[in-house]
DNA sequence: AATATTTACGAACGGTCGGTCGCTTTGTAG
DNA sequence: CTACAAAGCGACCGACCGTTCGTAAATATT
């Protein structure tokens, strides 16, 4: 069971362009990435890229799949740590905007990006998104059920949206208002809306 | 009193090109506007756009103006109709959501689209957008502190930040989950938020 | 009537775009 | 050693981009 020295390199350099593009991309946006700019700052050919992605729409696919993957990772992933219910809701929330604040990516949310570039523009691009946000407000409207569930909410009715609404508004404002000020009003926002239906208000943390 | 029949000649294609313009620009962005579409969209020339700008820039700075000048009749002056008080920030939330239901602009709204679309793009245009945010907030921030003074609101911390949340979110979410069921949330969360700071929660409007 | 200004046009420019083609290099397999 | 495949490159293509220039028509001023 050996390994072919020429697939581990090809995969070597998928990631290295995907980790750009996706950085780019939040940047000039998921169309507005130009190949010309991508194989410069990258070091390689513009006619090399075309070997892994037929085309500039196949990229732009293999951008959406990596920028998933990535918010799986540092976002979803870290917030599973916290204990099921309310807490956990909340943790996802704080991981969120953490990424935001961290800056991971240029351009603050590749997704919230991509969703305002084509909600207009029909194609295979817009029907993937799409099908991404749709998946995201169905995980988040589960952790709300859960929280339910689990006696921590007295309702959860309007909290997914509520959720994906502050953190979509912060990651908009930050850079124009200040991310201080910005992520601070996200945070406080959702954990007064959070405690104002929690049975027990005292295991949302306090704000310091 | 004569006016310069050249003038109001000018001036009626100018606002024909900007009223395109800002159409376009929802669509395919700011910066993904291009002049030959929308000279052809109008049927004039290229050329005969830098007869009254002298640079996309220009047309572009222009196009933000437009922007807010028809934001401000359609959304902001509607809204002033209402009582003074939180019935008014209410008014505003359901007036801006029937712009964006009635579709008047194909992209949703060009300033969410500008915003998310220039958030890592330095420049004038970036600067100019960040500063219409910050007026746009200021706005929110003196509704919500007339709803305070007139008694109507027992707290507006925070206030001003969701209302903008649930606005953009709104906008973000409705093409791809369906404009019913996404105006509807946007509408039932700031109801709910704001009767739950309310002195008197009769005075704002049950949805039928 | 002569002149100036505003509006608008067509042609052309240099530059960038996504994409193609033929080739070389690198590594695998028989 | 040979044959093959994946990775990668440089040159080139047609299309579109924002912009400039010279010109013409309409309307104003003198």
């Amino acid at each position: 069971m050996t390994v072919d020295g020429r697939l581990v390199r090809g995969e070597r350099t998928r990631t290295a362009v995907l980790d750009q593009a996706l950085r780019l991309a939040t940047v000039n946006g998921l169309d507005g990435l130009s190949l010309s700019q991508l194989a410069d700052a990258l070091g390689v050919s513009k006619s090399g890229l075309f070997a892994h992605w037929r085309s500039k729409e196949a990229l732009q696919l293999a951008v959406i799949d990596h920028a998933r993957a990535q918010w799986t990772d540092e976002v979803i992933r870290p917030a599973l740590a916290a204990p099921h219910g309310v807490r956990r809701l909340w943790a996802l929330h704080d991981r969120r905007l953490a990424f935001y604040e961290a800056r991971v990516l240029p351009g603050g949310c590749f997704f919230a990006n991509a969703h305002f570039e084509f909600n207009a523009r029909p194609g295979v691009l817009r029907d993937r998104l799409g099908a991404e946000l749709a998946d995201w407000m169905a995980f988040l409207t589960r952790l709300t059920d859960e929280a339910v569930a689990a006696g921590d909410l007295r309702t959860g009715a309007g909290v997914p949206f509520v959720v994906e609404s502050l953190g979509v508004c912060a990651v908009m404002q930050a850079p124009a208002l200040g991310p201080d000020v910005t992520f601070r009003h996200a945070r406080l926002a959702l954990l007064s809306h959070l405690r104002a239906l929690a049975t027990d208000p005292s295991i949302l943390p306090e704000l310091s």
